[in-house]
DNA sequence: GTAGTTACTTTACCGCCGGTACAGTCGTGC
DNA sequence: GCACGACTGTACCGGCGGTAAAGTAACTAC
């Protein structure tokens, strides 16, 4: 790693630290280079504005939620051959490591940007969106899969259920962070496991 | 309507048209107080600072929405005897009703609120955290007239059953706005819908 | 009918923050 | 040894939240 690109990812790294305490406005540009013990211009030297440097961020962010679920989908895969089984395992997976991180979950970025449309530019909308888009369709490959198996209990609309994951952890992030209680999160998410668990399941007899 | 309070009314109005559309801290109060054709002093008249206005956003919110619950689950109630179906019916005509009210879902006031802590003071986080907590009580009463008729057919807790209600809402805005796509919010109202229907309907024999 | 209060206006100012401009510096790689 | 990359230092701008305080027009109580 370079020098450069070793103090960009600093800058990065304690800009994502103070922005998901305590949102994008309220962290001024002067902290982070005090904290990075650079100075303002070696700030505007890596980021053009305070816009890049949330695009920056958002980008990063997808890319390592990416390898995450990656990781964990890929995991989940191996512990079940069946794709029902396998979603609920993830899922499983995915509330457990929520738990362990309980205001770290990165997804507040993306509704930061959100929140605040006018404050970004279309470069950060347009992320924002991708990113949005990339977890509903590795979300809903699965439910293709799924419902090739065992078909839905309810008629519904497998985009929609596919981006009831984001949904399910964006609104998780929300409750939690105005109840001040990280215990909600993962516990939608387990709700939304059931949800899948009810949506599939064949019938009893 | 007094004066003053025709005032305060009007710059609550602004204020809020502007926020839900471009976010708090993007909305300036010389640019509300130009809307309202007062001077920055007067807005200081009536809100001590910017804060207090979005305490003052915040409870007015609480106050409409619960009304307009208590109208869409009030009429609901009138359509049918069985608390099962009551619920049915009240989560379709909410999504009816965000449907027709696309970027004006005032959710967004305490969603905004919770990812801009810092930004907020104690009280405006106190009422925050009031107005999720009412509506877990809401949907919590309404759940257990179900759950006495219908046992749920998964093992969960009912309290954040009850809160996926807001967290659905909440999190459907932010896939809303950030797929720039108003049907994503209603759509995702209608599985929740779904997930309680699968949750409490008696197994088909 | 006048004194007091309410609901502001006017003017002037402060400090923080995002951002710009630009000259200077220091280490590394060729 | 010199060019380039990665900054530093200094100085400045405008917008915004907020303060201070004096002035004023309209209503309201007595």
């Amino acid at each position: 790693m370079s020098r450069a690109s070793g103090t960009r990812q600093r800058i990065m790294d304690v800009a994502q630290e103070a922005i998901l305490r305590k949102g994008f406005d309220a962290t001024s540009i002067e902290e982070i280079v005090a904290s990075v013990e650079i100075t303002k211009s070696g700030f505007f030297y890596h980021f053009p504005d305070k816009n890049a440097l949330a695009l920056a961020l958002i980008e990063r962010h997808i890319e390592v939620e990416d390898a995450l679920f990656d990781d964990l989908f890929g995991r989940a895969r191996e512990l079940s051959d069946d794709p029902l089984q396998t979603m609920l395992i993830g899922l499983k997976l995915l509330a457990e490591l929520i738990a362990d991180m309980p205001n770290q979950h990165p997804g507040c970025i993306v509704a930061t940007a959100a929140y605040q449309d006018r404050l970004f530019n279309r470069d950060v909308r347009a992320s924002n969106r991708k990113a949005v888009l990339g977890w509903r369709k590795r979300f809903r490959a699965m439910l293709d899969e799924i419902a090739a198996i065992y078909p839905p209990r309810d008629e519904v609309d497998l985009d929609a259920v596919a981006d009831m994951v984001s949904g399910q952890v964006e609104g998780g992030i929300i409750l939690s962070r105005a109840l001040e209680d990280s215990s909600i999160l993962p516990q939608q998410v387990v709700l939304l496991r059931s949800y899948i668990k009810l949506l599939f399941s064949p019938p009893v007899q």
